[in-house]
RNA sequence: CGGGGUGUAGCGCAGCUUGGCAGCGCGCUUCGUUCGGGACGAAGAGGCCGCCGGUUCAAAUCCGGCCACCCCGACCA
């Protein structure tokens, strides 16, 4: 872990280490800040190179403090989110083999054990989709560049971020191609050519699909050159329906955050500075993120007949004139996989929900020599019991790989209930059961289940490990959300969280706010009850007869 | 694009000030002993020291240039 150690970036080694017995013997209250504990506190004078700094953390200060005691934190675990959240979370998408970094800038290398999760939570989400009368189609990677052109907002919106192709075969091409930033465009195109009559509406469709931006500040999982997502295309004869399906796009969202990935998230609509590029009306649902920062975690566009104007996407109604189709798109992306992350994460690692867990239960045989051939043996016997009962079962089998280090690996992985089994458990015809965490009762131990009775049981305890993550991220998300009324109160609650206040709407307003605070307007909540009054900020009136959402985001 | 960093073994780093055989920890390989919370011993393998140029008898180290990546902001799912 480069920053394993939680230093400040570019913080030698030297200087951290005197940083932090700075900070110890300022905090003990016994020594003056600047006095000298005793030879070896000097963990280092002023531009004097200190050799040994790292000897001197491992080993641990000692001196007439008694109680100063420094310890380089073990490689082997993670930066804690107190010290610095971006650190941590780094070290556990890496240390959970999640992603790897690929060789280019943003890029992003999905592993087997995060690919997973994606997967799971795609099966969910596709179900949905699917359910509702949608079907998948796919689209091509490489759009013309004057599909991008047609439709001026969304241009607008997304030239800066476009991945244009100039040559293929050798040769620079007479018309240069993008490569999808998302696919309105390329679907509005062929929606065109499909649609002639009211009898072909709805179309309903959905691809999954990679596509591809320039972002200036990439971050795993949350923002990549390039992600995967769902697209979702639909095109209606009415702004009624449109607006229906819309919000039928966005329940699939806020329904698979919550029962799915247990997130704390909020369905609401966007201010207008916050709409996406040609839309007229965008909803998102908005998660609180352990950091108190939100995430978008699913976005849902109501796009009027923009899009069908600039694609010619239009219909023979009933009447037999022309009309323009209304249409919508809606994407919930590989994001998420951070998502979860960053909402049930601690110290030791990942926790995750058991409906995204690529194993939900992990069995660890404890015994050697003749122990082992039995322990194994019944191991196994159990697991396949597990899977039959449809929970997501692994043996972690690993030879010359001690117990506690399996312990310490599947927490670090997130595996909601873990079974230990060995001699002891074996003759009690029991197996050891632990959570991967215990809300409102922290220090919950290990406890023996019946081997007999391990299918219920333990599908009953991923049910309660599944509600208990999602009640635990709402009452967070609840205890870090402020009503506020006056400046101070706002800047304090974006400190820590969200804030719901009023605003009068106008861009120069949320570029102040958002200069001095970080924070921006999220979402106008759905559930949001109407309410006038004067902007938190400037004191106009409120423009849209609600709280907003105002909150540091991702 | 602005600010701050870092490039040395698979990973994390030291060495550079003051040029002189390329090191440490973890991991990896083999053997043995271990196994109920991150095991231990012994023996090994592993390097265009980011790239190009310069200075020098000699460059990881000094000088010049370039590149890449990371972190913090502005853009965004």
């Amino acid at each position: 872990m480069g920053r394993g150690l939680g230093r400040a970036g570019g913080e030698d080694l030297p200087r951290f280490a005197r940083r932090i017995v700075d900070e110890q013997i300022a905090r003990c209250g016994v020594c003056p800040p600047q006095a000298e504990c005793g030879a070896e506190n000097k963990a280092g004078q002023d531009g004097e190179p200190e050799a040994s700094a790292r000897q001197l953390a491992q080993d641990g200060l000692t001196g007439p403090l008694g109680n100063l005691k420094i310890v380089a934190r073990d490689e082997r675990s993670v930066t804690p989110q107190s010290e610095d959240f971006a650190d941590w979370y780094n070290d556990v998408i890496f240390r959970a083999e999640l992603v790897d970094r690929g060789p280019v800038r943003g890029s992003m290398v999905i592993r087997p054990y995060g690919y997973r999760i994606w997967e799971l939570l795609q099966a969910d989400l596709d179900g949905r989709i699917k359910a509702t009368g949608h079907q998948n189609a796919y689209f091509p990677l490489l759009i013309p560049q004057s599909y991008m052109q047609r439709e001026a907002e969304h241009v607008e919106g997304f030239a800066p971020e476009l991945f244009t192709v100039t040559h293929a075969g050798g040769k620079e091409l007479e018309e240069p191609l993008v490569i999808r930033p998302t696919s309105e465009t390329i679907i509005g195109e062929m929606m065109a050519k499909w649609i002639s009559s009211h009898r072909d509406l709805p179309l309903l469709l959905n691809q999954w699909a990679n596509v591809l931006r320039w972002e200036m500040r990439p971050r795993m999982f949350l923002r990549t050159s390039e992600f995967l997502w769902q697209e979702g295309h639909t095109a209606h004869a009415t702004a009624a329906e449109a607006t229906a399906e819309t919000m039928l796009a966005l329940s699939f969202y806020q329904d698979v955050a919550v029962e799915i990935a247990a997130l704390a998230s909020v369905p609401g609509e966007k201010t207008p500075g916050e709409r996406f590029a040609g839309a007229e009306r965008t909803f998102t649902v908005e998660a609180m993120m352990r950091d108190g920062r939100a995430l978008q975690a699913g976005t849902s566009h109501l796009m009027g007949t923009n899009f069908a104007a600039a694609f010619g996407i239009t219909y023979a109604g009933e009447s037999g004139t022309a009309e323009l189709c209304h249409t919508t798109s809606w994407g919930m992306s590989t994001r998420m996989v951070g998502g979860v992350v960053m909402t049930h994460g601690d110290d030791k690692g990942l926790v995750l929900p058991p409906a995204l867990a690529p194993y939900q239960v992990v069995v660890v045989p404890i015994g050697r020599g003749e122990q082992a051939e039995t322990v194994s043996f019944a191991a196994t016997e159990l697991a396949g019991r597990l899977r039959r009962a449809g929970i997501r079962t692994h043996v972690d089998d690993r030879p010359q790989v001690s117990p506690g280090f399996k312990f310490n690996d599947w927490e670090m992985r997130g595996v909601p209930l873990r079974l230990e089994l060995g001699p002891r458990d074996l003759a009690a015809g029991t197996a050891l059961m632990s959570r991967r965490l215990n809300y409102q009762q922290p220090g919950a131990g290990k406890e023996a289940i019946p081997i007999d009775a391990a299918p219920d049981l333990l599908a009953a305890e991923l049910a309660s490990f599944q509600a208990m993550l999602a009640r635990r991220a709402a009452d967070f998300r609840d205890e870090h959300t402020a009503v506020v009324s006056s400046w101070p109160e706002f800047t304090a609650a974006v400190a820590v969280g969200w804030a719901l206040a009023l605003h009068c709407g106008e861009h120069a307003c949320e570029d102040e706010i958002k200069a001095e605070t970080a924070a921006t307007p999220r979402c106008i909540p759905l559930a949001g009850e109407p309410e006038q009054g004067a902007c938190i900020r400037c004191g106009k009136p409120s423009a849209y007869g609600k709280r907003v959402i105002f909150a540091r985001a991702y």
